[in-house]
This record gives C-alpha cells, sequence and structure tokens, in this order.
RNA sequence: CGGGGUGUAGCGCAGUCUGGUUAGCGUAUCUGCUUUGGGAGCAGAGGGUCGGCGGUUCGAAUCCGCCCACCCCGACCA
C-alpha cells in the first residue's frame, strides 16, 4: 500500500498521457529535462539534456548532407526589406510572421531588417554574385542556423518563436537536376526520420495550397504521433526559377545562352525531436532510440557500504568495457539516491538500456539488463557484454520502429463517404485515406467541417504523384477523383 | 487574435469567497546518523518581492483597476 501510493505520487509528476495528451508532452519535456521556459515570450532554453539530444541528431543529419555533396555555410541572420521582398508569393507568405529590426543603437535604420524566418532571400541574393557560368554549378550547400517566426501559438520544440534547423540551398543547371535534387534529400529526410528517428515517415508531396510561398512544388515527409494527430517532420521544395528570376541568378550555359538557374531547398528542424518525443514516450516519460541517446545505457550499481567498493570498482569495469566497444555509458554511482530512485529517474529520460549490478550479479558474472521501450528484463552474461549490448541496442531501435509503423498501419482509415471521413476524424483520428477532385476549394472545405487537412498526395518511385485508381470518388463532392490522398489533424 | 481557465518556495498544492499572528502543507534541497535489487527512515535546518504595477484601507496573497505569463478551445503556421 505505501509502495502503491509512493509510485503513484510519481507517477503524478506527469499527467497520464490518455488523460491529456498535450500536457503529458509538456511534462515529459520539463521533467526529462530536455528545455523549458523563459522569460522571453515563445522562446525555450534547451537543457544540457535536450541539447545532448539535438547534438546527435544535428550530427547524423549533417553527416547524410555531407555524404550527398553538400558542404556547410553560414549566411547574415538579417535580411534587409527591399531583399525579402523580391519574390512576391514568398514575402506574402512568411509576412504575417516576419520580425524586424527598425533600430541599430541609437539611430533608426533607413531600412527594415528582418530576421530571417528562412533564408532564401539573403542566399540568393548572395547567389547572384557566386554563379556566373555553368561551370559554377551546382551550388551545394547547406546552413545550421536559428531562424525566427513570428508565432501567435507556441509549443515547445514543435513551435517555437525562435528555433534551431538546418536549411540546404542549392543551385543546378537544369530542372531535372533541381527536381533530383530535392527528391534525393527527401528521401534522405524519410530514411533519417526511421533509421535515426525511429519514427516512421511517409514522403509525398504538398497540395497547392499547403506549399511553401514561392515554390514550385513541395514535398514533405509527415509522421504520425501517438495522439492520431500528424507532424510534418521535413520539408524539400523544388523552387523552379521563381528565386533566381527575381534575384538574378543567371550563368552562361554550353550553348552559349544566358540562362537562370533552378534551386532547391529543404529543411528539417528540432521538431523532429518534438516528434520524437509524441512518437515513442509513454506513461513513465520519454523512450529515446538509442541512435540519439545522450547515454544509451545507464550502470546502477547496487551496492551497501560493507561491499560498495568491490561493486563500484565492477560496474566501473564495466562502464569502462562499454564505452571501449562504442556504447555511450553513463555510471550512476550517486549515493544520495537509492537504485529505485535512479530507475525512474532515468526511465524519465528515456535511456534505451538500464543495467544493474549487484552482489548477485557479480557472483554469477553477469549484469540484470531491463529495456526501456518493452521493460523486459533479463541477465547478461558478463563475459558477451561487448556483444549482447550493442546488439540489445540495435533491437531496440528497430523493435522502436516496427512498433511505430505498426501503430500508424492500426490507425490509417480508407474511406469512401464523408459520414465515414468525419466519424474516423473524430473519433479515432490518425490518417484517414480519401479521394479528393483535386481542388482547393474542396481541400479548405474539409478542413472547415473536419479540422483536417491533406497531409500529403501518395507518389510513385518516379516522385509522380499516383493518380487514383478508375472510378474513384471524392470523398466531399463526390466528382471523379484526382488523387488517394492522407488526410489528417496536424500539429 | 477571440472564448474559457490558472498564476502562492525548484515541483505539486491549501489559504483568496468573508482583509487582521511571524503565509502553510507535501515533495525536493542542506546537515547528521542509519539505509540502498522499483522513488528509504529519523532528527534538525535553509528556502517566499504570494506573476507585475498601481489603487482602496490603520492593515492586502485576500477587495478594485491595468498589465504580463502559461494552459485549454477556436482562426494562421516547420
Amino acid at each position: 500500500m505505501a509502495k502503491d501510493s509512493k509510485e503513484q505520487s510519481f507517477i503524478k509528476e506527469i499527467t497520464p498521457r490518455s488523460e491529456d495528451f498535450s500536457q503529458w508532452y509538456i511534462d515529459i519535456v520539463r521533467k526529462a529535462e530536455l528545455a523549458d521556459y523563459t522569460s522571453m515570450k515563445g522562446c525555450m532554453v534547451i537543457k544540457p539534456y535536450g541539447y545532448a539530444i539535438w547534438e546527435n541528431m544535428r550530427d547524423q543529419m549533417d553527416k547524410r548532407i555531407k555524404d550527398t555533396g553538400h558542404m556547410n555555410a553560414y549566411f547574415p541572420l538579417f535580411v534587409p526589406e527591399s531583399l525579402l521582398n523580391k519574390e512576391a508569393e514568398h514575402i506574402a507568405g512568411f509576412a504575417p510572421e516576419v520580425a524586424w529590426v527598425t533600430q541599430g543603437g541609437n539611430e533608426k535604420l533607413e531600412e527594415r531588417l528582418a530576421i530571417r524566418p528562412t533564408s532564401e532571400a539573403i542566399i540568393c541574393s548572395i547567389y547572384a554574385d557566386w554563379v556566373h557560368s555553368w561551370r559554377d554549378l551546382p551550388i551545394l550547400i547547406n546552413q545550421w542556423a536559428n531562424v525566427v517566426r513570428w508565432e501567435k501559438v507556441t509549443r515547445l520544440f514543435l513551435r517555437t518563436t525562435e528555433f534551431q534547423w538546418q536549411e540546404g540551398h542549392t543551385c543546378h543547371r537544369t530542372h531535372e537536376e533541381a527536381v533530383e535534387e530535392t527528391v534525393k534529400m527527401l528521401a534522405v529526410y524519410k530514411e533519417y526520420a526511421e533509421n535515426v528517428l525511429a519514427m516512421p515517415a511517409h514522403a509525398g508531396i504538398k497540395t497547392s495550397n499547403e506549399r511553401f510561398p514561392g515554390a514550385q512544388e513541395t514535398y514533405c515527409i509527415e509522421a504520425l504521433m501517438s495522439d492520431g494527430k500528424a507532424l510534418q517532420a521535413g520539408t524539400s521544395h523544388d523552387l523552379g526559377q521563381h528565386f533566381s528570376k527575381m534575384f538574378n541568378i543567371l550563368f552562361e550555359d554550353q550553348d552559349n545562352e544566358r540562362k537562370y538557374v533552378w534551386q532547391t531547398s529543404w529543411g528539417t528542424s528540432m521538431r523532429m525531436l518534438g516528434g520524437v518525443i509524441m512518437t515513442h514516450g509513454d506513461e513513465n516519460g520519454l523512450i529515446l532510440p538509442p541512435k540519439i541517446a545522450p547515454y544509451q545505457v545507464v550502470i546502477i550499481p547496487i551496492f551497501k557500504a560493507a561491499n560498495k567498493e568491490e561493486v563500484c570498482a565492477k560496474a566501473q569495469e564495466v562502464a569502462a568495457t562499454l564505452k571501449a566497444a562504442g556504447v555511450r555509458v553513463f555510471l550512476d554511482d550517486r549515493e544520495q539516491y537509492s537504485p529505485g530512485w535512479k530507475y525512474n529517474q532515468w526511465e524519465m529520460k528515456g535511456v534505451p538500456l538500464r543495467l544493474e549490478l549487484g552482489p548477485k550479479d557479480i557472483e554469477k558474472q553477469t549484469v540484470f539488463s531491463a529495456r526501456r521501450d518493452t521493460r523486459v528484463k533479463a541477465a547478461i552474461p558478463m563475459a558477451q557484454l561487448t556483444t549482447a549490448v550493442p546488439e540489445l541496442l540495435n533491437t531496440i531501435q528497430n523493435d522502436m520502429l516496427q512498433k511505430a509503423i505498426n501503430f500508424r498501419e492500426e490507425m490509417t482509415t480508407k474511406v469512401d463517404n464523408f459520414e465515414d471521413f468525419q466519424k474516423t476524424i473524430e473519433t479515432k483520428r490518425g490518417f484517414v485515406v480519401a479521394g479528393w477532385d483535386g481542388t482547393t476549394e474542396t481541400e479548405l472545405k474539409i478542413k472547415e467541417l473536419t479540422k483536417a487537412t491533406i497531409r500529403f498526395i501518395p507518389m510513385d518511385e518516379n516522385f509522380k504523384p499516383i493518380p487514383a485508381p478508375e472510378g474513384t470518388k471524392c470523398v466531399l463532392t463526390g466528382e471523379p477523383a484526382k488523387h488517394l490522398v492522407y488526410f489528417a489533424r496536424s500539429y
């Protein structure tokens, strides 16, 4: 009984997910010490543990960006108003959320400076000077940066006023090459989301209504959170020549003609960390995929005063062995907390694997393991640590992905009439697959009636939108459907 | 930006309606001793501009006004 009430008081620290998903999410972010609110509205402080996760995420994305031939560079934070205004659709799309600097020191500025909401404008103005010949192409550059968007409603990681992201900006000689780049990076994002974050993601095409301001085509990856809402986790844009024409990015081609470059841009943000929390977390806190966990293994020595030295020495030995095998390990030998306290603490923080080491284990030459994701416990022979632990981490990583895939499949419903559509969105949520007549009018009407939006249009292996099967009707209008599309309520 | 709610110690809350000791409880923190295989026990200690500013009053956490922040629900977005 006493134990029960204690466990309850602990659980109370985070709101049950089933009771209030939104509060559960905030509780995890704060109790796992990922981030906190600050006195600057809409801006968060990313705490060391949260930042360590982000660094792992960033490094693995950075590697993929470099492996696909890009280099990092850094462009200014400020964008003169005249530059931002050059691409009409672009500025129209971003105007409501741009922060402006109007004064420098004590002097009012001649021209307002936008704090970048995205860097197309500033980067394009610079590319215009860099590109002269077809031999200068392609330009393959990525930037890791912070951007600012003046949002009305903010949520930790998912939508903050200032956020960290990466944005790739490339220039190409032909449209075909630009499209190839766009879909290549989309594929990188999908592979990354699934293999690194264990977050299954659909790759698809945005409707014109959801397209990036100024883009010719926007591709996206969409994930499904455990509350049944979708999260846009990355976008890749075929910018066509919209920006190059406005910013005069011209090159002389082999045929002696001056031509505008074809451009792409693509980005993923810290929002993905929010996605990880909402994909994998449970009633006890965060669950991190091993590939991004700051500590993949936490070792908890179990000792009494009499055997403390022996147990801790063995624990250090185990930690050193695992470190040498390339495992990120934390040995929690703090004396002021009981083992039980530590179990809960590290579960809250989402450490994928816990190893307990006490006198009984030492006697048997084993360590006792407990998986965070399944809570399955098992003894591991000491001699097999360097193979068994990395294998187990690998299994956890794969199981987490598989579990999320299964959930997504369960939460994907195909409907052929609007009544079922509404009922599904209202009660079950998840992805709802339905016919769409291809008009923005229908898309907006459905959004108005159900709060669900078209997350993406599925595409084939050539990245072309898949036409609806013969005879498919639009779920709202009953007109012939152009595509079967994925609807969901979203973040 | 509209509608609703909340703001008191790091966290969770009571007290506010009906103004009046030195603002309290749980937990966390510090010290000491005993403990340590799922949030240990006892004893002692520290910690508060009661979200902010202004007003009413002999006296304000409590009443009044303005502002701010956060949460939920709606319109815009990575």
